[in-house]
DNA sequence: TTTCATACCTAAGAAATTTAGGTATGTTTG
DNA sequence: CAAACATACCTAAATTTCTTAGGTATGAAA
């Protein structure tokens, strides 16, 4: 597991990508999935991404929907064209902003 | 400039990067390389790099000098033994970080 | 002589996350 | 079959990190 601060301000960009992805997906398995792209390095905590989930529902950049699978509750959220559009925004940004901490922590880059 | 919140948790890693590059710097010194080697895309703030190596400098990883060059007072600032240690370490979490942000955020990575 | 750049500082507030709980159902295992 | 584990949601207090918005002081440029 990576130093937790590094993670700090990514997440959102990191659930749009995902939905703008998968189409659909539920918070736990978003965490999942996360951990299994990441071979483990990145841990989602829920009590991160709930509330986060919350917040962009609530901006109106996703949509939620309720679905019972095989005796508990999933909530399915899904992009709002708000929330498309900010995914395109945020990864655009998302690779400057990698591409300015590279040149810093490059070997000798200054 | 860009999304601010992108910045958490990176700063102390490219602070102790930059004192490991040039050996020693001086806090206004840090904020104005940065501004140029990232061509203005990451701006640190004084409010946020001050306490930052108040704080490393407390927990050993820097050094300070006072210097008076041209009648102002500068504190230099550059990397204990300890600090040298939290850089390697630092550097290589930040890079591992960064791939696994790439792996998500790339078109259909996943 | 006023403005801008240099150079340091702090404190209140905001934002994002961690930590540490809680509830409940389904599945696996000893 | 009971206990443990995995699934699936949630919240609230505390912590960390940063922004915002000040403040002081000197030297250079307009």
């Amino acid at each position: 597991m990576l130093n937790k601060s590094l993670l700090k301000g990514t997440l959102n960009t990191l659930v749009l990508k995902l939905l703008a992805d998968n189409g659909q997906m539920y918070g736990y398995e978003i965490i999942q999935k996360i951990k299994l792209a990441t071979a483990d390095q990145l841990q989602i905590t829920e009590g991160a991404l709930y509330p986060a989930l919350h917040k962009l529902e609530e901006e109106g950049l996703l949509t939620v929907e309720r679905r019972e699978v095989s005796g508990r509750i999933r909530k399915y959220y899904a992009l709002s064209a708000k929330g498309k559009k900010a995914n395109t925004n945020q990864l655009e940004q998302m690779q400057e902003f990698l591409n300015s901490i590279q040149t810093i922590i490059q070997p000798k880059a200054i």
